[in-house]
DNA sequence: ACGTTTTTTGACGATTCGTCAAGTTGACGT
DNA sequence: ACGTCAACTTGACGAATCGTCAAAAAACGT
């Protein structure tokens, strides 16, 4: 009946940042049992991450989990947050990368692509976090840092396509298009990226297409935002392949050990 | 410790439609449970969906309901499909709908921005039916009913761009290229809606913005698609309101008297 | 009317969730 | 060094939920 069970995590972490070495101390406990929970999920499946097990599998007792994250879902929404942080580290990289502002841009969309491939696990749980399920009993802190961590990556977007306004490569109606263009470029990258981790099992997308299908969406949508240069004056075919090289190489390495042994792709 | 508990559901009903007036019975009941879910789901919230719940509010014990869903997340997904069948159907009608080829893609997007709007709960199951949690838990009937009638939507989409082609309003490299761009058109719609639908609360896009949001992201996806004509050369939001008014006239009064006795909106 | 097949029932065992009173720890003042 | 106390940990516990199954009921065929 109660709608939010405990508003607030117990541990005691003031507002700003990790104070004493104690809370420093709980900070790498909660990493560590996030580490676990993502390890449980990929040995055994989605559905068999369990608070239960969580417990049995660390060193810690059920009070103390239950310290960390209010619920089952709330800890749904820390692994999302985990996840996004990290994509949030490849936007950045990305968003540096050698080159005109819509190469930076397409950067930003491979990065994205990375992530749902070297980390699958993570993605769908920010793909679980946007559930009502999950969002109804997750603690107010955590949604609170969610959106924060929206925001961070949607002002790297933005901060793109200003320059790119500013260098002339794209022209724009009024100021606060750059917010519309923007979302439009969330848009079609989460919507790619989820229905392509969504289909790998039923094999409308073979794995080996969706790099090529989200660099044909995303072309596709800058193209029409007319931002220059064009798909059909430039090879972005090549880009690709170069942001590949020279930004994630050992990322793209990752992948391919892991094809070669597939662990934990049951 | 078992991977799919049951993997067919018990009421015996052979493989294609229904025979007898029993099995017709059984199949309306099927639609009763589904209404009662969706009831609770509204009044209570989501996570508030309990197989004992659903018992309780239906006239039937446990062991029917079983035989009906092999678990809660059966029911999400056949949740799932009951949505997305009316999805199907209002992209048949706007796919007929009165105007170039552009103008009908376009009716088409109307019709899911609609469906999302007029019922969200069944629209964010549709999103939950997508969580790995609930696919490893779906009897494999429902997963594949699934993803037949993912394809007669993606077959709607081709058929419009197919037409499109034939009538000169689309040029496309290869044949295959029409998937593609399906695909694409897909997947900025689901993700404009799934990305509207989960912010909603956040109140990043507002509930106005969110219909001219996604027209905007469409006109883009399109005039990059160099689909005749171009939004600069056209009027599309004249076009929308079109559509608005000559298909989906009573859908929408729906939503404006839903707005006035907000009854379901917690 | 009677045997067979299908469906329904609800009590039951197994899991999982989340709580809390009692116990432990360690930071800090003296 | 020691006592104190707030903060943290523990794990047994009750409640809620899940999914099953043997027995009862209903439907069906002859």
């Amino acid at each position: 009946m109660v709608w939010c069970s405990r508003e607030t995590s117990r541990l005691l972490c003031p507002i700003g940042k990790i104070k004493s070495k104690r809370q420093q101390a709980i900070a790498d406990r909660e990493q560590d049992l996030l580490v676990i929970a993502e390890q449980i999920m990929e040995r055994e499946g989605f559905s068999a991450l369990t608070m239960d097990k969580l417990v049995s599998a660390c060193s810690y007792s059920k009070g103390t989990v239950y310290n960390h994250f209010n619920s089952k879902e709330d800890l749904f929404c820390a692994l999302c947050i985990k996840s996004m942080k990290q994509l949030l580290h490849l936007f950045r990289r990305a968003s540096h990368f050698e080159g005109h502002h819509r190469e930076r841009m397409l950067a930003i969309h491979f990065a994205y692509r990375l992530h749902a491939m070297t980390r699958p696990t993570l993605f769908l749980c920010v793909l679980t976090a946007q559930t009502p399920a999950v969002r109804e009993k997750s603690s107010a802190e955590r949604l609170q840092q969610q959106t924060e961590l929206d925001q961070e990556v949607t002002k790297i977007c933005t901060s793109i396509l200003e320059q790119a306004v500013a260098a002339g490569e794209l022209t724009i109606a009024t100021p606060e298009y750059v917010d519309a263009l923007t979302f439009a470029s969330w848009a079609i990258s989460f919507g790619s990226n989820a229905l392509m981790s969504g289909d790998c099992d039923s094999g409308v997308i073979e794995r080996l297409d969706a790099e090529k299908a989200l660099l044909f969406n995303v072309s596709l949508l800058m193209d029409g935002m007319g931002w220059l240069p064009l798909s059909r004056e430039w090879d972005y075919q090549n880009s690709w392949q170069r942001i590949g090289s020279e930004l994630f190489a050992a990322e793209l390495l990752a992948i391919s050990d892991m094809d070669k042994a597939p662990i934990s792709q049951f």
